[in-house]
Formats: C-alpha cells, structure tokens, sequence
DNA sequence: GCCGTTTTCGGCCCGACTGTTTTCAGTCG
C-alpha cells in the first residue's frame, strides 16, 4: 500500500476521532502520523517491518506502530471501522464545507441525523439550525454561502487526483491478456497484444485545473491488414476493465464504449476505436466543446465535415467511404487539412488559438525542462518538514541551477511564522548552506505577510537584507473589492516587493479568489516590476490561466514556484507548467526560466539591496 | 496517542477571528 493510502486512512481515523469528541492530542497524534507518512520518501510498508526503525520515527510510538500495520495488513483500521458505524461516511464530506468543523458536524448528526450536503442544506433553509447551541442566524447564513460554493465545484476533482487516479487505470488496463482472458485460448491463433494505444482525452490532457471525468481513448492493434476484431476478444477486454476494483456502479456498457463511476466519484468512459480514426477521436474528446465547435465550422468552410472519425469532402453522399476522407488517423494530419499549425491541447478553448494557429502565430509555450530554479519554499523554520540542506538537496536532483527558501513572516503565527530577528538568522543559515553546496545556488528569501492595511509584515531594514522578497496574503481574504484592491495596490506599491505570491488565495474546489480588480493590480505590477506568482500547488494553481495571459499581454513578468512545504513538494512542478501553458506563456514572460544573474538582474531592484554575488560562482 | 529540564501526568503549534455569548467555543491556517 501507498503511504499516500495510509496517511489517508490515518487522516479520516482522526476526523472521525475528532467528530467522536476525543481529546485535542488523540486525534492529533493520527494527524502527525499521517503528515509524517506522507513526506516520507521511502515506503512506508518497508519501515514498519522493524518496530525499532518505525518507533524511530518522531511522533510514532509502540501504539501508532501497530496501527500503521493493520492498516499495511488489513488494509484498513478497525478503529476507523468502529466509528463508521456510529457515524456515516459522508459526515466527512461535510468539514469539506468551510465554517463546517467537527465539532459542528457532530451536532448536525445528533440533533437531525444530518450527514450530507444536501441534508445540511435543507435545514439550513427551513432555518433549523440556528437554534442548535453554538449556532445562529449568521451560522446559517454561512453554511449555505460555502454549500454554494461546494455546489459549483462538486463533481469535479483536482488535476493532480485525476492524474493519479487515470495511470492507475491505464496501467491496470493495459495489463490486459487477451490470450489468458478467453476461454479457450489454445482455439485463437497467436498474435500481439490486442490493446495498441491508450490515451488520456478530454479536459485531463487540456490541463484544466480541475477535471469533471475522465476519457480514455484506446485503440485496437489491426489483427491483420483489413482484419476486424474477434467479439469475443472485445467483450473480453470489456469484462476486464470493468473489473477493476474501485468501481463503484457500471453506467453504460456498449461495443464502443464502457462508462462508469470510481469510488471517489470521478467518473470514467473508455472509447475503443479504430486505429485509423485515432486523431479524429482525440480532437473531437480532447475538446474544449467551443474548440470543436470551432474547428467544425472551419471546415465546413473549407468545404470538409469534421466528426470523431474523420475528416472528409462534404460532397460525398456515404461518410466513411474511402473517397471522401481527407484525414482521421493523426491530430497534426487533421489539423494540417485544415490549414492550421498543431495547436497544443492547453490552448484548446477557442480563445484565439484557431486564429493563431492559423496565421503560424501560435506561442511557443514554455515547458518543465525550460525552468532553471524554484522561488518558494519553506523549511523547518516555518511550516516546511524539511530543512535547508534536504531541500537543496532535492532541488539539485531536480537539476535546478538555484531556488529561493522562503518561509513566512511573523503574522502566520500558526505557521511559526518568523520574526525580525529569526528572518537574519534564517538568512544566516542559508547563505552558510549556500557557501557548502557548491552545485546549486540558494537565494535567501521570504514570503512576508501583507498585513490587513497592505503594508508588509516585517520592516524594510530586515527586507533589504534579503536576496528575494515574495509578498502574499494569507489573512482578512474576504475585504470587500475594492479595500482588497487597494491593499494589493499598497503591496506592490512597497518597494521591497519583488514577487506577489499565489496573488489570488484561491484553494481550489474550496475557497473562491480574493476579490479585487486584477487589471489595476497587473497595471501597478508592470509599472512597479513586480513579478506575479503561478503557484504549482495542485490546490491553488494561482495566476490562473486567464489572469496569467493578462499579464502576458501587459508585459508582466512571471514566476512559476512550487510553494513546496516537503522535498516532495518540488516535484509539483508541473503543475504550474501545465497551468503557464493554458496562460499561454512562453520561455520569454518567466523569470526562473532564466540564468541566475539574469533572473537577478530582472527582478525588481530594491533600495539598499545590493545583488550579492556569490563567492566563488555565478 | 506521544512525549518528557513541562518528566510518568498533563499538556498537545498558536493567535486571531467569528459568532455566539456575556466570557468563550469553534474554526482556520
């Protein structure tokens, strides 16, 4: 089992503990283990095989030792197991919602039985619950402002999740022996695998941030020139697939095509198709709609039909005969008939690209390996797991050139968040970590709070000793437009600033974007050289791809950082790629795509900030 | 459930905010 599995199973054991009224510490203890087990970079499986080496661990005791086996053994804990039978699963659900906690939660199912959304909704409406303890009419109020909330984004998942969730089932899929699957296998004559491609479609491979289902597309391998498949070979591919584990009910089963939804709701249609029609099908599922829709009518101008199998003349009166079809098999062969350049699936939302690709103006849009540094992280002086050294450690493997560490201010008090004085010795330790590692280069940074009135949270004397200031908002998010709009302003306007960190706070599938006027602040940004962040963090994805093109147009730089609370975080990197492209943002518009002296000498100058060279390189 | 110049019990990152109260519980990050 994953750790990522087994921290899961820990994290709800504690939501339920919590729920359940245990003591603050009790449940703590499942959450510690569970955030443990998550950064760890080996498998958890491997460690607890020695009770010595497990109970090593900080915050993982003889008890919690035996918890994490079960869970490696059983695949589950009984302790989990018991509280579900007093409270239903979904009850986790509900601390999705914000102002929903446990403690709420708990009322909720012993003064109505509520459990679900849609319950707690209903109560909200008829005005039951402000008279529960603890609860009133603002209560209320609140509940059905984060349900609607909730409701614009159910059904829909986090990229990363149904990244992970969609190479699972490819290579379970692909997994799949046909000889071995048939009854009688000796009866079929040798051949190849059945299955010659599977690829991921639709809003996956566009690289939204978020994603409603999955589409798999997989084609056949031609049995022999001119061939068609056996039924019986399908049906047994079909069979297959459907017996993979985590489905939770089968929705549609056709020759073409199985539908069904996995246990955590996503759900999931896999195409077969012809070979020949690969390209055809891939636009017509990659989409966007609009795209299409788009593309359709540019070919009908052409005088062509476009659909899911192929482009062909209109003329012809019987579609799919061989005289009429111009071209199905490749997107780049479809999209050449067309008169246009490839057009990279991000950019397919009918926002120009059509346009572009049309006149050879499309950008050449930046990729993971054009990026030569990372410009936030956190460390053990705040809220990071992992030191100094381990992260630049990680950073190096990663083959960057250099990263900022930036951890937080004083005003994130939970977050250990560091004062005047820690931010000097902060420093200190990075330059001296800097001065022992020779292959790459650790800028000393900060990601300093903007206070409630837009001034920063730490003085401009403990600023200007600093290589890289990023400035962002973690407190008083819901200021009404316009004070926030001045408060950003405020930021900008400071001259230390250099980066706007995740400039709109959103979390995605929880928490809306800060409200204010974005193209005042992209104005200031430009004005004042201050870069905007697009922060990798699955759950924030901030610049989004809009607001990054916005920028783009304006001339405003950008910067694409993890944000990385862990060495793992680093790998996230893609993230805040994949959301860049969909900005269409090239090579040129990021600043850690360049050098080091470059990225320097482009950031935004402060007073009594001398760039300090580095002794002995760059 | 873990842990220890706070040490074998009694705390548990911690401060602010919100909405509920009339001194504080719950939630958030």
């Amino acid at each position: 089992m994953e750790n990522r599995e087994v921290a899961r199973i820990l994290r709800e054991t504690s939501k339920l503990l919590e729920i359940d009224g245990a003591i603050i510490g009790r449940y703590r203890s499942y959450d510690r283990a569970a955030d443990l087990i998550s950064s760890l970079t080996e498998p958890i499986a491997e460690l607890a095989r020695d009770l010595k080496k497990i109970t090593a661990l900080p915050g993982i005791g003889v008890r919690m030792a035996e918890h994490i086996r079960e869970i490696l053994e059983a695949g589950d804990l009984s302790q989990r197991k018991e509280l579900l039978q007093k409270y239903p699963v979904e009850i986790l659900g509900l601390l999705a919602l914000p102002s929903l906690g446990p403690k709420k939660a708990c009322l909720l199912w012993e003064a109505f039985q509520a459990s679900t959304v849609a319950q707690v909704e209903q109560l909200a409406r008829e005005g039951k619950l402000r008279d529960l303890p603890g609860f009133g009419k603002k209560t209320e109020e609140n509940i059905l402002k984060s349900i609607e909330v909730f409701k614009k984004s159910a059904g829909r998942f986090l990229l990363d999740f149904a990244e992970r969730e969609a190479a699972k089932l490819i290579e379970y899929i692909s997994a799949f022996d046909v000889t071995a699957s048939l009854a009688a296998p000796a009866a079929l004559p040798a051949r190849g695998k059945l299955i010659q491609s599977i690829s991921v479609a639709g809003s996956l491979r566009r690289h939204r941030e978020t994603v409603g289902d999955l589409d798999l597309l997989l084609t056949l391998t031609p049995r022999e020139a001119g061939g068609v498949r056996d039924a019986e070979e399908i049906a047994a591919l079909a069979r297959h697939i459907l017996a993979y584990g985590p489905i939770e009910q089968v929705l549609a089963q056709g020759e073409n095509k199985v539908s069904f939804r996995l246990v955590h709701g996503l759900q999931v249609d896999v195409r077969l198709l012809q070979p020949e029609n690969f390209g055809a099908a891939l636009i017509y599922f990659t989409g966007s709609k609009e795209h299409n829709v788009a593309l359709r009518g540019r070919a009908l101008k052409m005088g062509y039909t476009l659909n899911e199998y192929q482009l062909a003349t209109v003329a012809d009166a019987a579609p799919g005969e061989d005289a009429a079809r111009v071209a199905g098999a490749a997107e780049e062969e479809v999209y050449a008939k067309l008169g246009l350049d490839f057009i990279p699936p991000e950019l397919r939302e009918n926002c120009g690209e059509i346009e572009a690709a049309a006149q050879h103006t499309l950008p050449h849009l930046i990729e993971l390996r054009d990026l030569r540094g990372d410009l936030q992280m956190h460390t053990t002086a705040t809220d990071g797991k992992h030191s100094i050294e381990a992260m630049a450690a990680a950073a190096r493997a990663l083959g960057y050139e250099y990263i900022a560490i930036t951890d937080h201010s004083k005003a994130l008090a939970f977050a250990n968040g560091m004062d005047e004085a820690r931010t000097l010795e902060q420093a200190r330790n990075i330059r001296s970590a800097n001065e022992r590692d020779p292959d790459i280069h650790l800028l000393a940074g900060i990601e300093v709070d903007v206070l409630k009135d837009g001034r920063l949270d730490l003085p401009d004397d403990v600023l200007a000793e600093l290589d890289i200031v990023v400035v962002s908002v973690h407190s008083f998010m819901g200021l009404e437009h316009g004070a926030m709009t001045e408060r950003m302003l405020a930021a900008i306007e400071n001259p230390y600033t250099q980066i706007i960190g995740h400039p709109t706070g959103r979390l995605l599938l929880r928490r809306d974007a800060f409200a204010y006027d974005m193209e005042r602040i992209l104005d200031a940004a430009r004005q004042h050289g201050v870069a905007m962040e697009c922060n990798a963090a699955p759950d924030r994805l901030d610049l989004k791809d809009v607001y990054l093109r916005m920028a783009k147009d304006r001339g405003v730089r950008v910067v694409i950082s993890t944000d990385a609370h862990s060495t793992r975080g680093l790998e996230l990197m893609r993230y805040g790629v994949h959301m860049a492209r969909r900005g269409w943002i090239e090579k040129k518009d990021v600043l850690n795509a360049l050098p080091l002296p470059e990225m320097l000498a482009t950031l935004r100058p402060r007073p009594g900030a001398a760039v300090r060279p580095r002794p002995g390189n760059a």
